[in-house]
Parts: structure tokens; C-alpha cells; sequence
DNA sequence: CTCGGTTTTTGATATTTGTCAAAAACTTTG
DNA sequence: CAAAGTTTTTGACAAATATCAAAAACCGAG
């Protein structure tokens, strides 16, 4: 628990009754390899904080498993769209290795956010960070290569390389395994 | 003005109090069709919101212009990454109509959000929608092919088709103007 | 209306990436 | 350590998309 406010401190630096008001929501969640944090179909109603551990974010399509995106530590993770709008998500999300991970509510989220000004500001500056993260990714997919894709992940995330099976890398970054195989090779 | 304050109320409802502090920062601008409101290589120390006209962000590679967003009524409108990190802006900001826009600075809107927590609710909020909308944009565009892309424009956005030259479209949606004509021609 | 410039389309060809099938390499487990 | 399963690589070929060049369509100013 001092790890997830420590962290939290780093993103924004809280009062003393703001993190006291977290400790109280957040709640603690062990989960092995392969288990699941969410079903597609489902409504997802938390926020997670991964302390230790990966995972990924998956849909189904035409019978393929298509990873969009990681969670590692420190990373805040959650199903976004479906944790804002109170919609069924469309996506899954499986543990890549034993996880610890933190969890509050969307109520009780919602709520601290009437309590503590500043714990609405930390979500604010959070949100700020991963809109910019996602625009980039979204930069990188819809105008760089394949190679690019890929030089850029060796540069920038190159821990994602190390642990996560390259069928998911593949898809995180939009291209076949094989034509990832043969980028590889190249290097 | 009275229109800036009942989109915001939309977004979320403000008192009375915070609209008038948010009416005392906001400066009207207008702007011609061609004209820039952001330089790339300068910092974007401004929130803009589009009463009307249209713009879009693009930047320049390979001597081409890469078109990656548009913004019509009612949107707000930055270079995200500059505005948040402050770092000089890597894209250029374009009038495509003539435009009414209302700007506040970034420094006004921190002393705001200081004021009124409720300021701070409402860009959170914004920032989530903003959140949602670049995550679709961010599937499309690494999972689905040119012909998916355009026919989810022309169900989705049909209004950008409307009133944006197509070499403008094509980039937006990735593709080469070339291709984007040879699919419009299957309609 | 018409000229000059811009935007859009069309054609021919090249490049990139995907698909399917099989082989090779790696992992797990009894 | 060997069998069975899984992951990764390789090969042959197909599909999607890009590029370059030129023609056609459109558009605004005189």
C-alpha cells in the first residue's frame, strides 16, 4: 500500500487526509498468470493500480486475440471506455504474469473526488498523461510503418519485448506475427 | 459568449459563479480561411473552443502535410502535447473556414481550477470524452482497412466529408489520396 | 465566359504487408 | 530426458496500398 501512494505522490503530491481517504478505498488484488481482470460483456466498474506484475488488453476478432495494449507497473489500468461510459466493454483483460494490484470503485472514485479537490486533480493530471501517451501511439500506428512500429518499441518500451510473447506484439503493433518475425530478423 | 457558456453547461453544469469566472478569461478570436492559429515549433499556451468554422492539426513530413485532425463547432481545440507539457509543438494548427473561436490561457485556466473545483470537473470530464473519442480513432486506425476507415467517416463524421478538401481527408484517414478516390469510387 | 491554378481521378507499376502451411525452436510436464 | 504442446520462423503466394505520371474536373478572378 505505501508503494501505490508513493506513486501516486510522484503523479501529484497529496495531503494527509487525501491519502488517508485512499487507503480506505483502495483494495488489495492477487492474481496468477493467465487469470482474468475483466470479460468482454461485462461492465467495468474499477480502477486498478498494478503494483507488480503485466497484463494485457484483448478483443476478440474474427477468432483472433488482438492485443491493443499493456499494463506494467505503476501503470493505472483499466477497461477506459467502458469505465467511463457505464458500458459493457468490448475488450478482455488477462494477466501476463502474477500480478499485485490495487482497486477502488468508480463510486467510491467518484465520490472522493466531492470529498478531496486534489484527489479530482490527480485524475485530472492522470488523464492528461495517458491522452498524451495514446496520441502518440495513435501517431505511431497511422502513419509509421511496420519497422518503424517496431524500432520504436525497442527504443522506447523495450521491457515490453522482454516480457510479453511476440503473438501479442504483434498486434499491439498492428501487424502479423509472421511480417514481425521477418522484421526481427532483419535486426 | 452566451453559446461558449451553454456548450460548457452541456459538457457539465457550472454555478453561476465559476461561469462568470470563466467569461471573464475566455478572449474572442476570429480568424480567416488559410490562417494559422498554431506554429509548430511554438509553445500552445491556449485552450481554444470553436463557437464556428472548421480547422484541422497537421504537420509536415517528408515535405508532405499530414493532416491528423480536424475540430468543428463546438470542440475544443489545442495541440494537446504542447499544452500540456509545454514543449514546443511538433504540429501546425490551420484555419479551414472562417472561425469564431474563444481562447484562455493555460496559465488562467490553473488559476481557475484553483478557484473552482467545479472547473477542474469540468475539464476532467472533457479530458475523458477527449480520452474515448482518440481511443476509437486509435483502433480504426491500427485494425481496420481503408475501405472500414472510410465507411466508418461516412457513417460517423459524414459532416467532415462535407466540408474538407480530400487530400486533407485522405491523411486523416491515413491513406493516400490516390487510394482514398479509388474507394470513393466503389460507392 | 474563360484562363490559370488547384483538386481529384485514373492508369500502370512497385512495395508493403497479410495469409496459409509447414518446419524449427522452445517449454512444460510426467 | 522425452513426448506433447506451444511459440516462433520460414517459404510461397495473394491482397492491400503506395507511388509516379498524366488526364480530367472543378473553381475563382478578371
Amino acid at each position: 500500500m505505501q508503494h501505490l501512494l508513493t506513486q501516486i505522490n510522484n503523479y501529484h503530491p497529496l495531503s494527509a487526509a487525501a491519502q488517508a481517504a485512499l487507503q480506505n478505498c483502495f483494495e488489495k488484488i492477487t492474481l496468477s498468470r493467465n487469470d482474468y481482470l475483466l470479460g468482454e460483456g461485462k461492465v467495468c466498474k474499477h480502477l486498478y493500480f498494478l503494483e507488480k506484475g503485466a497484463l494485457r488488453g484483448f478483443y476478440n476478432l474474427d477468432g483472433k486475440e488482438i492485443t491493443h495494449w499493456f499494463g506494467f507497473e505503476n501503470d493505472f489500468v483499466t477497461s477506459f471506455h467502458s469505465f467511463i461510459t457505464g458500458e459493457p466493454a468490448v475488450e478482455n483483460i488477462q494477466l501476463l504474469e502474477g500480478s499485485i494490484l490495487w482497486a477502488i470503485s468508480k463510486e467510491q472514485l467518484t465520490e472522493l473526488f466531492n470529498l478531496h479537490h486534489e484527489i479530482e486533480r490527480l485524475m485530472r493530471i492522470a488523464y492528461e498523461k495517458y491522452y498524451i501517451r495514446l496520441e502518440e501511439r495513435f501517431v505511431n500506428a497511422q502513419f509509421k510503418t511496420a519497422k518503424e512500429r517496431y524500432e520504436n518499441l525497442i527504443q522506447q518500451t523495450l521491457h515490453i519485448l522482454e516480457r510479453v510473447p511476440l503473438g501479442c506484439i504483434a498486434s499491439y503493433l498492428g501487424i502479423s506475427q509472421e511480417t514481425l518475425s521477418r522484421i526481427r530478423s532483419q535486426f
